[in-house]
DNA sequence: ATCCTAATCAAGACTTTGTCTAAGTCAATA
DNA sequence: TATTGACTTAGACAAAGTCTTGATTAGGAT
């Protein structure tokens, strides 16, 4: 039993209904690889095993998929959103300021507690994300050289 | 001497050549309420003190004051880029997940020093951006009443 | 196995946000 | 005040995402 099917059990549990269509979007996104895809970087994935699927089906799955609770989403370019298979465990992301490329990256400590009851003006908190901006080795070597 | 002169000052010592529309433009995001305005917003702001001011020009400006440091840019949605004039003071950014509206927040310690040296994959770190997400009180009030 | 129906999907128009181009205008210097 | 390259305008264009409408279908009921 891979993460796959166990991610295709959890949905179904909850009353989704499993078209062709949701379980190639949910397989692109739980394709071992772990990358982090835009909605057209899916889309185009899905197409290639399910020619026939609309951008707005994998807008709208990957939309149900969030909800759910079952894929992080971020922009970290103000750019198109990215989609994180990764929700299960807590983590941050490391981009990179010349090629844009993302990383997982996993801090010290938590972020939560970094916000002092004073500032946090009556806000019920619910979460915080953090990005650390860099060049990456490569880029490094090609631009800072 | 106010900010506003100060920021004027500042550009024309770097060359800026000081137009109508630029003066406008730094007007708007210094003045006074320190709100998070989208593009869309400053050129709503601008065009009505200089009603010719034309889209181009404001997304012009509003990258040439983020390159030169005087302004941040930052999206808290994935939607429109925000706007943030506060760019001499680190801060970070508290989004309500109800009604969107953006708060400065300052918090404790270095958000840098919470990626490990095992984590930071041989990036060059530049910076990091923190957005805690929360009900606001009016919000709380109203949905989660 | 077949039927039924609400849920889902496809296609493409539409919206929002932002960039680019070509031609006209103007701030700063001489 | 004449010049000139930087700046601006208007609108075309592009990317990312949403919405509408009618067709299709998964899964339960028969």
């Amino acid at each position: 039993m891979n993460a796959m099917s166990d991610l295709l059990e959890r949905l179904r549990g909850r009353g989704w209904r499993l078209t062709a269509q949701r379980r190639v979007v949910a397989e692109v996104l739980d394709s071992g690889e772990h990358v982090h895809l835009t909605a057209d970087e899916v889309h185009g994935r899905a197409a290639a095993r399910l020619p026939e699927i609309s951008r707005a089906t994998v807008y709208n799955t990957l939309g149900e998929l969030v909800s759910l609770g079952e894929v992080l989403e971020f922009s970290a370019d103000g750019r198109a959103k990215r989609y994180d298979p990764n929700a299960r465990h807590a983590h941050q992301h490391l981009v990179c300021s010349g090629c844009g490329s993302i990383r997982d990256v996993h801090i010290a400590g938590d972020p939560m507690g970094a916000l002092p009851e004073s500032e946090s003006a009556g806000y019920a908190l619910e979460g915080v994300e953090m990005t650390f901006r860099g060049l990456c080795p490569d880029c490094r070597a090609k631009r800072g050289a």
